[in-house]
DNA sequence: TGCCGTCTGTGCGGTTGCGAACGTAAGGGA
DNA sequence: TCCCTTACGTTCGCAACCGCACAGACGGCA
């Protein structure tokens, strides 16, 4: 499969002077990532950044009794590797592609080099990372307060919104590991979503009919998290 | 009551090279933190940030419904109002005085004036960023897989290591809205933790009596966010 | 001394999610 | 074609927590 995607595509690289960007262009390398791909697990010392073109990626928590939970989850609004400018350099989550598609990566080295100069780069990514945070908050309140029903459309438009299509290519099975409930529990939050006529899916594959009527039914949280992302990172950039 | 605190009691401040610290020292205030003092509200510009010498402050969400749940906890290690140098001038987020004390503040255009020259101050911040993105993560985490009992363990943990003394001021009521739960289920996990010799209380008054049990009971999130503390951020500095 | 407000203890029914087990149906490969 | 894997649906008992209601218990104040 050729690659006929562009840097920017991904939001974060797109926004950068375009002076940075061909500074940084020639060290970014276009990825495959394949659902299922692991960028980094807890603990690990990142080599590289990525930034999704058309691919999501799942920030997780994995317990020590296996369970994990998902943090966040990261599109081509985004990057991969935020620990690596925080100065971390580790992380103790694990960053799992949960939608297959493409990214463009750069070396943990290359990454620095740009975060000396303190320029543009460093500002846009200190946004993003308000924004991050923003999101794994309102994760922390929605896991407390609201229903099943309501995090998996949370979930859903999230998922949404960092893709091209209307159709998501995910099991029940996985949904549980992401929200960190039962695959039984999905299957019977899904089941009213599908009555109410909002969504169908069959085998794995969930084609969203009716985006309005989840917006009506998903909890304050998701558009919290998108009012933040919208004013924190306008898009397309203002330059 | 006299302020007899040094700003060095706050682990940041301690943690800046001499020359940047003496840069700030006659810009750094010093203010009285009463318990229940709101240092802003959710949306609304930042102009102070503030570093606790002996004070606790809770990083709180507020839903729609006016219920609310923690996200964070603040004490000396480190500074309320992150967002401010993010860029993002405000969060959604509301910060409480938790525990009575005092801090340092510094008004914005001061912080900033210090964030544009790239410095200690920045990097320093930076890491700090990260282990708070780590306590955010792993209460998201905690607030799904984990019982009360052990989440009123944690909380006691967080709360302790922030101060002083092995005495709360501190009401079931208040753990309640700060746990996101019922008033009646602090009831019964802190009888939990009182029947087992751990704590005791008393009208508002807690008091830690084993150290080691309440370890021994809480969940892997304390030592997990402990951790990443300590690693992000040891103290003494090392300078 | 008596009253009142705050803080804590307890009980009851209802809901939600967990854990495990089992059934079914649709591909996919030999 | 048959079998086996994957994905989804359903059930049942259990535990945790919620919402509500009310009772006691202490402390400050008149």
């Amino acid at each position: 499969m050729t690659n006929h995607h562009s840097p920017l595509e991904n939001h974060l690289l797109d926004a950068l002077p375009t002076d940075v960007y061909k500074r940084m262009l020639p060290n970014l390398e276009p990825v495959e990532m394949p659902l299922g791909k692991v960028l980094y697990e807890s603990g690990e010392a990142l080599r590289y950044v990525y930034f999704p073109t058309d691919c999501i990626v799942s920030l997780l928590y994995v317990m020590e009794n296996g369970s994990q939970a998902e943090i966040a989850v990261i599109g081509n609004e985004g990057i991969v590797g935020l620990a690596l400018f925080m100065g971390g350099e580790t992380t103790p989550n694990r960053a799992v592609v949960q939608s297959a598609g493409h990214a463009y990566c750069l070396s943990s080295a290359r990454v620095k080099q740009e975060f000396a100069l303190n320029g543009p780069l460093l500002r846009l990514l200190l946004r993003y990372t308000q924004a991050l945070i923003t999101q794994m908050s309102q994760t922390a309140v929605c896991n407390r307060h609201h229903s099943l029903d309501q995090q998996l459309c949370r979930w859903l438009l999230l998922s949404l919104d960092r893709l091209a299509s209307n159709n998501l290519v995910m099991t029940q099975e996985l949904i549980a590991n992401m929200l960190g409930v039962r695959r039984e529990g999905v299957t019977v939050a899904a089941g009213n979503l599908q009555d109410a006529g909002l969504i169908d899916y069959y085998r794995g594959h969930i084609t969203v009919l009716d985006r309005p009527g989840l917006e009506k039914r998903v909890c304050e949280c998701y558009q919290v998290v998108k009012h933040e992302f919208d004013r924190l990172l306008p898009y397309p950039p203002l330059k």
